[in-house]
DNA sequence: CGCCTTTGACCTGCGC
DNA sequence: GCGCAGGTCAAAGGCG
């Protein structure tokens, strides 16, 4: 048992960090509940409104005939959620599941493919949760995926439309270009770039105004996990919580 | 060598 | 299903 419980833990050490660190976190609940020999994963609260089964065991795979063998007769419980894997770092892992279980899930970022046609402040988001089960001092990792109702995360979009002759402005970050597109109705083309920070997904577009030409439309998209890099910031400590914060910043001389 | 553009291909949602 | 439009990928090349 010990042997199997050390096992998994490495296993689960090897599993690679998934999805996006950028954006509120989509917090669910999940518990498991028996029916017809089968088990099912739901997820309660949160920020989830409505939520459906989209997924249930895999229904073939190395715990196929596991899940359809029918739980021993002196068991209330055919198995029990010892662990969760999460998706992004930071969260902190429950310690132990008995019937129930928490875990953060961070949604995609809210780009407008991914909640396209979802104006009302909700949209569908579809995750695929896995879980470290326990049966009988067998641990194996479960693939769910789970359909939810959630919502539609705040992304600070701004645009600023101003009188340039050039597109390209100095704003204080890096970025890189990624794509270039025409727009349609425009003679302009529309230019993609991400903040060239790693673990930072900021993104802007820049193109001109297809009305008045003379005029710039730059739009940003997210939030900078860092400061910018042209900028020199001056850190205070908080004597009571021992945390550091910015007391001030200030353009480094020379930098024009 | 590291970081940047360029650019066609690719993906996905939507309307017909 | 098909084509369009917007958004993204990634291989290749540029440049200090
Ligand atoms: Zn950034």
């Amino acid at each position: 048992m010990a042997a199997a419980s050390a096992e998994a833990a490495a296993a689960a050490e090897k599993l690679p960090a998934r999805g996006s660190s950028l954006g509120s976190s989509l917090r669910l609940k999940f518990y498991h509940y028996k029916y017809d020999h089968q088990y099912f994963v739901e997820d309660h609260g949160g920020f989830t409104r409505r939520s459906e089964l989209h997924g249930l065991f895999p229904a073939a795979g190395p715990g196929e005939h596991f899940f359809r063998r029918p739980p021993a007769a002196n068991r209330t419980s055919g198995f029990d959620i010892s662990d969760f894997i999460f998706f992004d770092e930071g969260s902190t892992p429950p310690t132990s599941f008995a019937q129930f279980g928490t875990g953060v899930i961070t949604p995609p970022p809210a780009t407008e493919s991914a909640y396209a046609g979802q104006s009302s402040g909700a949209a569908y988001l579809q995750v695929e949760v896995v879980l470290l089960v326990r049966f009988v001092g067998i641990y194996i990792y479960v693939i769910y995926m789970i359909r939810a109702e959630v919502e539609r995360p705040r992304t600070e979009r701004i645009a600023f439309r101003m009188k340039s002759e050039v597109e390209i402005v100095d704003d204080g970050f890096r970025w890189r270009k990624y794509g270039k597109k025409s727009v349609k109705n425009s003679p302009n083309p529309r230019n993609y770039y991400r903040c060239s920070t790693e673990g930072c997904s900021v993104k802007k577009r820049v193109e001109r105004d297809k009305d008045d030409p003379s005029y710039v439309i730059t739009t940003y998209e997210g939030v900078h996990n860092h400061m910018s890099p042209g900028v020199v910031y001056y850190t205070t400590q908080d004597a009571a919580s021992g945390r550091y914060f910015v007391a001030g910043c200030q353009i480094p001389p020379g930098s024009s």
